[in-house]
Formats: C-alpha cells, structure tokens, sequence
DNA sequence: ATAAACTTTCAATATTATTTGAAAGTTCAA
DNA sequence: TTGAACTTTCAAATAATATTGAAAGTTTAT
C-alpha cells in the first residue's frame, strides 16, 4: 500500500473511531496526525494537512492538552508554538481511562449511591432499589478495573490478564 | 429521596451516559425504563412514560434488541407487543462489550493490519509503520481483554481481577 | 510605545443526528 | 374479504454539535 493512501486511511478511521468514544471527529484527528509525525507540528500545519480552520484547531489542540494526550513545544528562537503527541499507547490508554472515569464513571456512582437510597416498599420501589443497587455494584467493579489499569506501570497489566486465559 | 425524583434523576443520568458511550440518549432512556419495571411495557407506555412519538419509540426499540438488550414479550390474548429488559447487570456489560467490540474494535484491527503493510523506508513511513503496530499491538491486547471478559460466566472475571489489587 | 507575529474567542453558519407524525404496511378476528 | 388494531417506514422538521473566520487579545522585538 502507498504510504500517502494509508495515511489517509488512518487518519480518516482514528476520527470515526474518535466520535464513537466521545472525543470528536477532529481532535481524534490532529491526535492521529501528532502520533505519526516526526516532528511537533503547528497550527498552520495542522491547518494545512486537515484542511480545518484556525479557530477550530485551537480549540481541539486545546482539548488534546486537556485530555494529556498532547503538549506545547516551544522551540528556541521561534514564536509560533508547536505541538507534539505523547507516543507511548500504553500511556494513552491509560490517560483516556482517567479522564473518561472521571468525566462519566464517577458522576454515575455518585448518583446512584444517592438514589439507592430512595424511600419506599412499594413492589415499584423495591424494584428500582434492586436494579440500582446492582449497578452500583458494577459500576464500582468496573471503577477498581480502570484504577488497576490507570496506576499499571507498562503493560504489567495486560501480562497477567494475559496469563488468565 | 422520593421515588419519583429518584427516577427521574436515574432515567436522565442513563441517558446522557449512554450517549457518550455510542448509545443514543432515546435507545439509553427506554433501557432504562425497562430496567426498573416491573412488568415489561407496551410501545404505548413507553411513548407516554418518555413523551417521545411512536417513529422514535418503535426505531429505538429495535435498535435495543438489536443489541441484544431487550426482547419482545407476547401476551397471551393481546394484539400488542410488550417489552423488556435482561435484568442481569453483568449480562448488559458482556453484550454492550460484544457488540462494540465488532462494530468498533475489529474494524479497526483489520484496518491496521492492512496500513502496517505500507511500502517505503523513509523516516516518515518507518515512523508510521512504528506507530500503527503498536496501535495494532495495543488493539489486539484489547481484544484479548474482552473476550476473556465476554467469555467469562457470571463475574468470575471481576472475581478475578478483584484479587490482583 | 509600536507594530508584527502570533493565539484566542465567539457569534454566525454549516453539518450531523435525532425526532416527529402521517402514511403505508401487517396481522388477525369475524 | 374487510376493517380494526396494531407496527413500521421515512421524508421533513427540529435539535444538537461542530466549524468557520474575522475581530479582539497577547506577546515579543525593536
């Protein structure tokens, strides 16, 4: 395959990827294109390569620095600011677990130790207690899951998932 | 907390979550319906309960069944079709896991495996060609996750994964 | 202090996703 | 068959989200 055809590939599936796992379509982008380059890139370049405007590539780099997933160079004797992806995957599945736990997991438990809680004895209430009650209990599974996950140094984690087969 | 804010509270937080997990809010909140009645519901109430039309109630519907999620319940003697919800917390997370990981997760794979193959030896193309096998690397480590967690029965795998902590 | 080089903001606009509701389709009892 | 009771479809309307681009803001060199 022709390396500008694959690129194009790429790019094109790591933002569909992207919108289906709540980033959008052109910060899944600008991130694809930071992991394959070899150098930082800028605004203008990135500008250029995707064909997006100013406004909004500075807003989604912006949101990559949010989610840790990229960073600021400053180059020595230059005023434009450059921008570069962490490239260790291990490392951003890691940070994508934190942020996403944080923005979506943590409300929910939070919720739902609140409306457990409910009053009531009801046949309708008693049902909601119990249905509420076990999704809390998945969800703090999946939460001690993700938290094994995000502190695993390297792959420790998926060598011993690894070994559970 | 009373029952009817404890509801509303829980039908609205479904909702919104099942949007950042590639599950349209309408899809999320009759899910959740489901989840709490107990009796199973006719498209009727579902319309009613969620002030939704009937197009969007019958296409949502489908789509939960489609993902495995709910099933039609006949009535003996009634016209009407009934719905409901698996109850088995751990079951819903074994099938959402299953069907993202075909509608998302193997695409993605198989994409990979063709753009590692590009040609060229400049330092652009070996860059590249690091970067999408270690994405391909990490995807596959992924899927390994999920099978193992798709195949486990009841919450051995939980069970687990508790213990390595 | 000025102006060039750059970054950020945000109201207007465009795009995409969802929802509606009326019409068409289906099923079944009589 | 017929028609009542129900389900499904889909074009049009609406709502949600993303993008643009020009103006405002900031920084730095002189």
């Amino acid at each position: 395959m022709k390396y500008s055809e694959a690129k194009e590939k790429y790019i094109q599936a790591w933002g569909t990827l992207g919108s289906s796992w709540g980033v959008n379509r052109t910060m899944a982008q600008i991130h694809a294109l930071l992991m394959i380059s070899t150098t930082p890139l800028s605004t203008e370049e990135l500008m250029e390569e995707l064909k997006i405007s100013r406004g909004n590539t500075n807003m989604n780099v912006r949101a990559l620095m949010d989610w840790g997933l990229a960073e600021k160079v400053l180059v020595p004797g230059e005023r434009r600011e450059y921008f570069k992806a962490d490239k260790n995957v291990m490392n951003i599945g890691v940070q994508v677990a934190k942020e996403r736990k944080r923005r979506e997991l943590d409300p929910i438990i939070k919720l739902l130790n609140d409306i457990t809680n409910v009053d009531g004895d009801t046949a309708e209430v008693k049902e909601f207690r119990k249905v509420t009650k076990d999704l809390q209990k998945f969800a703090t599974q999946t939460e001690s899951v993700l938290d094994l996950f995000i502190k695993s140094n390297q792959n420790w984690f998926f060598k011993i998932l690894g070994k559970m087969r």
